[in-house]
Parts: structure tokens; C-alpha cells; sequence
DNA sequence: TCGTCTTGACCGAACGTTCGATACAATGTA
DNA sequence: TACATTGTATCGAACGTTCGGTCAAGACGA
């Protein structure tokens, strides 16, 4: 199995899916092992601060995700508003597999995880409704109300996650990302 | 430790605390020992089914709670249906403790839970939702958008409870369940 | 040959679970 | 009343397995 083949993007890539999949104390390092085709030791050359370490480059990545796929539409002042918040929910539903794949913020935040991973998972679930506050300010609602609105979106997305693999029925999940595009529209459009 | 002196309730009620603390597999038999007072071995009295089998009644304990905290208010026809709704918020509130406790339709949705738990926890979410939709029908709001408020009610409060958990402010939570009772009494009020 | 990467054996600790023994109150028997 | 029996509750110790993590040695491309 050689692992210089797989970079170290993609390595990364599938211990996310093993983390959200399996939860941090589940993602066992037997299943990250078969998740990344790398031997345990190997895991341990390629991030020597171990699991801890794996998690914490997880984090980053989910950050990155969010920033690029989330964010970085909902702000980009050449498109009007409207597409804008298409594009973004439209990656958001892409992002958790359409309901099928669980949120590393809601993942982390059980157990108790040490400090440096607590901070970034408050630095994440924050940068993630600063993005929707951002396209409700240009499109001129006024402060209170985007603050107001952007937690709830992310509130609606990560609940509707929870219930959508609670009652098995991904469709609880697309449906609310259609409402959420249904308020959003009557708001901004 | 004498443990004839906490009846097998509160045992079940401080594994219940555990679970949703730790989530399934964060919660060690070291940890559900010193959770409940009992040692390991005694715990496989109560419990001959192990671990799983503690999961399935702390899952049971959940649906009870649901049944007599916050559906039972919520037809309790008796009563108007503004201060029927104030109960079961209210009964919500403390039982995730303003948003310090996990809810465990989330924590046993992580993982691979085996087909009873997911049966469990899939009746449970179901039921959650239920007693809100009973109200709106009550209140005579029509069916599709009894069923569509009642299930974003649920998703509201789980989401909540993600958001303030990743954030670590609780006020994220009681705020929204103080926007669910503006939002119920502008309906039904 | 040098440095990167992989391998398999290995570590102590903790995992969920089981066991045998014990303490004790309730019940049966004389 | 006296003693044996039974059933419940608890414990410490240990089971085999897996945990996260380490190590020395070798494989392989530059």
C-alpha cells in the first residue's frame, strides 16, 4: 500500500469522514487505519501528535471547507445575493451528503474534548453563520436581525442533521435546506 | 456501598446523565461505575445485557420523560393551549439544564448503533415531535403545517443544543427556546 | 547512499465482560 | 427458638481483546 500515492490532502480527507462517521471516541485507530489504507505506524509518521493531532487537522480542514464552499459564495459581491445563497446551500447540502453525513461541529462537541480542539470547534460554528450574516448585511438587513438569522440558520442545519439521522429519513434534511433558501429568497430576493 | 438504598430508578437516571455526557462510547464501564456507585460487576446485575443493555432503558427513561415532561403538558386539555405550551417549553429548558445537557436522540444517533437502539431512538425523535403537532391540531392549525412546525420545533431545539454546546454559551439555547414560545403564541395565542 | 515511508512486532493501559466468593436478609423446616 | 436454605446485592480479581502509541528494521525512489 503505498501511501505516497494518496497525498496528504486526501489522507486527511478520509480521517474527516472517519471522525464524522464514527464520532472522535469511536474513530478508533483500527478504523482510521482502514479508512486511510496507512498502517497505524504510518499514521504515526504522518502526524506524530497522534490521534489529538489527527482531530486537530480534521478541525482545520472543516474550517477550510466552510471558508471556500460556504463562505467565500456568500460574499462574493460580484453575483447578486440570490445566486449567491443558492451556490452556498447548494454545497451545504453536498457537504453532509444530503443528510447522510453528520457535522464535525456537533461531533467535537461531545465528551469532553481538550482545550485547543474546543477552540476551534467555537472558532469554527462562529466563522460558519459569520458567512450568512455577511450576505443578510449586504443585502441590507439591518444588524440584530442577520446576527439573528444566521445562528438560526446554522441552528436549522445542524438540528436538521440530527433529527434526519435520528428518524433515518434524509429527506428531513434536504427539505429544511429548501425552506431555508424559501425564507432566505423572501428576505433578500 | 450499599445499593438497595438507590432504587434501580435513580441507577437508570444517573446512567442516563452518563450517556449523554460521554456519548455511547465515551462512556466507559469505569465511568458508568463511578457514575451510578456501583462497581462494574454489580452493574452486570442489574444489567445482564451490558453496556447495550443500559443504553436500551436510559433510551426508555428518554421516551418516558418525553411522554410525561413535554407531551402530557402539551394535550393536557384541560389547561388553555398558551400555558399548555409554556409547560412543555419550560419541562425542555430544565431537562437539557438551559443547555448544559446533550439530548440523547443526538448522542445514540453517532456511531453504529445496532437495530434496536435505532428503533428506539427512531420512535423517540418520532414521539418528540408528536406532542407539538397535537397541539397546533388543537389550536386548529391544519395538518401539513401541524406536521412541518412540529418537526421544526425538534430540529430547533437539537440544533440549539449543538450550536450552544460547539459555542460554549448557553444562552444560545434559552434564547431560542424563548423565540419558539414567541413564535407558538403568535400561532395559537 | 540518503531520506522518506512502511511494516510488523510490541508496549502498558484500558476496554467490556465474567467469575467465584461473600454478606445479609428473608424464608423454610424442626 | 434454632438452624439450614435460598435469593439478592456486592465485591475484587481476572478474562481475552482492543485501545492509543512506540520502535527498530527494512523497502524503495531520488
Amino acid at each position: 500500500m503505498p501511501a505516497a500515492l494518496i497525498p496528504r490532502d486526501e489522507v486527511v480527507r478520509r480521517l474527516f469522514d472517519a471522525f464524522r462517521t464514527f464520532g472522535y471516541e469511536g474513530a478508533t485507530l483500527a478504523r482510521l487505519s482502514e479508512a486511510t489504507g496507512l498502517g497505524r505506524a504510518s499514521l504515526y509518521h504522518y502526524f506524530p501528535e497522534g490521534k489529538d493531532g489527527m482531530a486537530r487537522e480534521v478541525i482545520a480542514l472543516a474550517r477550510e471547507w466552510i471558508k471556500s464552499n460556504v463562505n467565500a459564495p456568500l460574499v462574493n459581491v460580484g453575483e447578486p445575493a440570490t445566486s449567491r445563497l443558492k451556490t452556498a446551500l447548494r454545497n451545504v447540502a453536498n457537504g453532509y451528503d444530503n443528510g447522510r453525513a453528520a457535522c464535525l461541529i456537533n461531533i467535537f462537541g461531545i465528551g469532553d474534548a481538550n482545550d485547543v480542539v474546543r477552540e476551534a470547534l467555537r472558532e469554527t460554528a462562529s466563522l460558519y453563520s459569520h458567512g450568512f450574516e455577511r450576505l443578510l448585511l449586504d443585502a441590507g438587513v439591518q444588524k440584530s436581525k442577520a446576527r439573528e438569522i444566521s445562528f438560526d440558520t446554522v441552528i436549522q442545519i445542524e438540528g436538521a442533521l440530527v433529527l434526519a439521522r435520528a428518524l433515518d429519513d434524509r429527506s428531513v434534511f434536504t427539505k429544511r435546506i429548501q425552506k431555508l433558501e424559501k425564507q432566505y429568497l423572501e428576505l433578500i430576493g
